[in-house]
DNA sequence: TCTAATGATTCGCT
DNA sequence: AGCGAATCATTAGA
């Protein structure tokens, strides 16, 4: 396979066949033999000193032997010969099935609405960010539009830059197509080479697109957990909300886990979510336990807020005549009494001891407490 | 602009 | 699943 002139053995006295015999390989296999030899040398001859020529002297040569009679059948041998040798080794695993990684790529543009039909794939997903994030209607439908806005420019560019590399892909395939019918005037290449060709080039162009693909996927995924991280666009809980929320922390101080439906109930007082109420009682817990003294005026705050409250409520109970009922606060406020808890050092916020009845204060447990 | 406060997330544990 | 702990990201105030 080294030695083409060993290849071409067999090829001899090619010089001798008729034109009837050209298309057919064996045919002219067949009728080489007893053939002059000195033909097929001649023309390999010719074609290995093309180099040595200058460019006009190589023009002329090519187009003597483009014209030369035997040209064909000498082509269409080599071109078999080429195809049984070098391309049945090169082309082993020629059907490559599609890229899983890019089908994984076109999936999520089509799902984010990047790629395929121009409508709501978008907005749905920004719907979907804003119900997870828990904003309000507003918030939602002015982040939503943002977000519409800013999606629809990834889509543009992705498809401008798609654009830009099909024309690029297929100019290039057109220009190496070109440039090898051209070259298959001189040289072996059959058309089944230059369609061979043409799938090397578009595998070598579709990393390329791969990586398009790859960065508009990114793009959209920043995106997208920029409008679904919550952390991005926290607000601070109003007023009244944290003070609900704290007034029942303080007042169940020694255990403030609330169950699930006061949870619910607290979200509904605060007009915010069931998690978002779990989320402030774990953060609240962890933060008082880690610094107590800090929290020590809001807790005694609180409690005189607690207290008094409770008070009231036991005044109006016992001018109705009525026992005061545990547990049973005024609007805003939670649990008001704890029978059988300790009075754990409630102070003013001047550092004075208050004088409440132990029943109607809210206790101030020790991290020990907290972390039992 | 810096910093403390704060709501949300994540991770490991029970 | 619920919790504590650590951490992130944003807000609000000095």
């Amino acid at each position: 396979m080294d030695d083409p002139t060993r290849m071409l053995s067999g090829l001899t006295g090619l010089s001798g066949l008729g034109q009837a015999d050209v298309g057919d390989p064996d045919a002219v296999r067949k009728q080489a033999l007893g053939q002059p030899q000195q033909d097929i040398g001649d023309i390999l001859q010719q074609i290995m000193a093309i180099t040595d020529e200058s460019l006009d002297e190589a023009q002329a040569r090519k187009h003597a032997l483009n014209c030369h009679r035997m040209k064909p059948a000498l082509f269409s041998v080599l071109c078999e010969i080429k195809e049984k040798t070098v391309l049945s080794i090169r082309g082993v695993q020629e059907e490559d099935p599609p890229d899983p990684q890019i089908m994984r790529l076109d999936n999520m543009l089509l799902a984010e609405g990047v790629s395929g039909p121009e409508k709501g794939g978008g907005s749905a997903a920004a719907a979907a960010a804003a119900a997870a994030a828990g904003g309000s209607p507003t918030d939602s439908s002015i982040e939503h539009s943002d977000y519409r806005a800013k999606l629809a420019q990834i889509r543009q560019i992705y498809h401008s830059e798609l654009e830009k590399y099909e024309q690029a892909c297929s100019e290039f395939t057109n220009h190496v197509m070109n440039l090898l019918r051209e070259q298959s005037r001189t040289r072996p290449i059959s058309p089944k080479e230059i369609e061979r060709m043409v799938a090397i080039i578009h595998r070598k162009f579709s990393s390329i697109q791969m990586q398009l693909k790859q960065s508009t996927c990114e793009a959209v995924m920043i995106l997208r957990s920029r409008f679904l991280d919550a952390r991005r666009k926290r607000r601070n809980f109003n007023k009244q909300a944290t003070e609900v929320l704290n007034e029942y922390f303080y007042s169940h101080l020694s255990n403030p886990y609330p169950s699930e439906e006061a949870k619910e109930e607290l979200a509904k007082k605060c007009g915010i979510t069931v998690s978002q109420v779990s989320n402030w009682f774990g953060n609240k817990r962890i933060r008082y336990k880690k610094n107590i003294g800090k929290f020590q005026e809001e807790a005694n705050l609180y409690a005189v807020k607690t207290a008094v409250d409770a008070a009231s409520v036991s005044a109006q109970a016992s001018q109705a005549n009525s026992p005061a009922t545990p547990n049973s606060g005024s609007p805003g406020s939670f649990s008001l009494s704890h029978t059988g808890d300790a009075y754990l050092g409630l102070r003013s916020l001047n550092g004075e001891a208050l004088n409440i009845a132990p029943s109607l204060q809210p206790q101030v447990c020790t991290e020990e407490q907290l972390h039992s």
